[in-house]
DNA sequence: GGTTTCAGTCAACGCCCGTACAATGAATCG
DNA sequence: CGATTCATTGTACGGGCGTTGACTGAAACC
């Protein structure tokens, strides 16, 4: 009866708490941006001791850049219209945390903006070059910043005419404009 | 050559001292946000001690609304994207900072949220009311959100396809897009 | 000219933050 | 089993913040 073995080895135990507390950081990080975030609040809602946190992870800034760390994304194939509609919409359903560390994050701690400005010229390099115009890059800007506009005003600003929207209906309406910035033709 | 009049009244000097702090914070709120501006910092860059700045405001959180407060946008009459797209070039030329400080901070320090999405509604609504559709209000929330998203990334995050582009690229581009949300016939 | 007002300064407070470090006790290992 | 690692805790410190209230000296007033 008290020969039982622990249900997790160290190690095990390890990876739990390790990412028990990024989740906790994500999420934080995501609702509250930089600033407010605190190592203190974030090891609470992880059910550990700040020094924890700190032991992990080394500084507050550093668990900031493994909690903003997105997964590549891929991009779609196909119409480049099709593409980026498709994007739009993974940011809408798929995980918009994710999204919104970085987004919020970017706007409120400025040391982070610069290595996710570098993962955004990379999006746009990429996007650009499937733009059939001359003045291709300024599309592929404009398309990103419809996007920041559309998760920025529809998760952080909560504005409720997008916030309540159903997705197909914010996709469906801006179908034509991606259309008409991407260079498709009609 | 001693019973020179003093330049400035009691008064005068009131008000320019509480002017020049108003324009150090504007300006500090936009660049920094809500949580990494100090009240040290606006009243060194004003040129006074800090406990002026609170002595003239009170707190913290008021020279935040005083600094916020925008002047009563009248909207552009004609039809609605026209309309809008004049709107979108204010938001691009005239005073970047005011929109700057709005934007950054709502997004910064959750408690001013409140107040400004009231106004927003009020703008969303009107918009909305021009727009001859069934689903107006998400056309206008769309709008809005991209106006949102292009602030953003010229101003904010600066991105260089969008920070370095004249506003009437930007506009031309956007006209379809604003037609097509607007309603407009072709 | 004496008194009052008031723009502006200065020093201090209490608080919360990121961070450092020693201590603890259970899992691991030889 | 004894020694060692290591996940986890508790405590403390130094700094910066918003805020306070006493103070100063020149303008305003009668």
């Amino acid at each position: 009866m008290s020969d039982e073995k622990p249900r997790r080895t160290r190690a095990e135990q390890r990876r739990e708490t390790e990412a028990r507390i990024l989740a906790a950081a994500r999420a934080t990080f995501a609702e509250l941006g930089y600033e407010r975030t605190t190592i203190r609040g974030v090891a609470s809602t992880a059910g550990v001791n700040a020094g924890l946190v700190m032991h992990y992870f080394g500084s507050k800034e550093e668990l900031f850049s493994r909690s903003a760390m997105l997964p590549e994304e891929e991009l779609p194939v196909g119409h480049p219209a099709e593409a980026l509609l498709t994007s739009l919409r993974r940011r809408l359903d798929d995980e918009p945390v994710a999204s919104l560390v970085v987004l919020r994050s970017m706007l409120t701690h400025a040391e982070a903006s610069g290595e996710f400005r570098v993962a955004a010229s990379a999006w746009l390099d990429r996007m650009g070059a499937a733009i059939p115009a001359a003045d291709a890059e300024l599309r592929a800007g404009l398309i990103s910043a419809i996007i920041n506009g559309v998760v920025l005003d529809r998760y952080l600003l909560k504005l409720s005419s997008l916030a309540d929207a159903p997705a197909d209906d914010i996709i469906a309406l801006l179908r034509p404009c991606f259309e008409s910035l991407a260079g498709e033709s009609p």
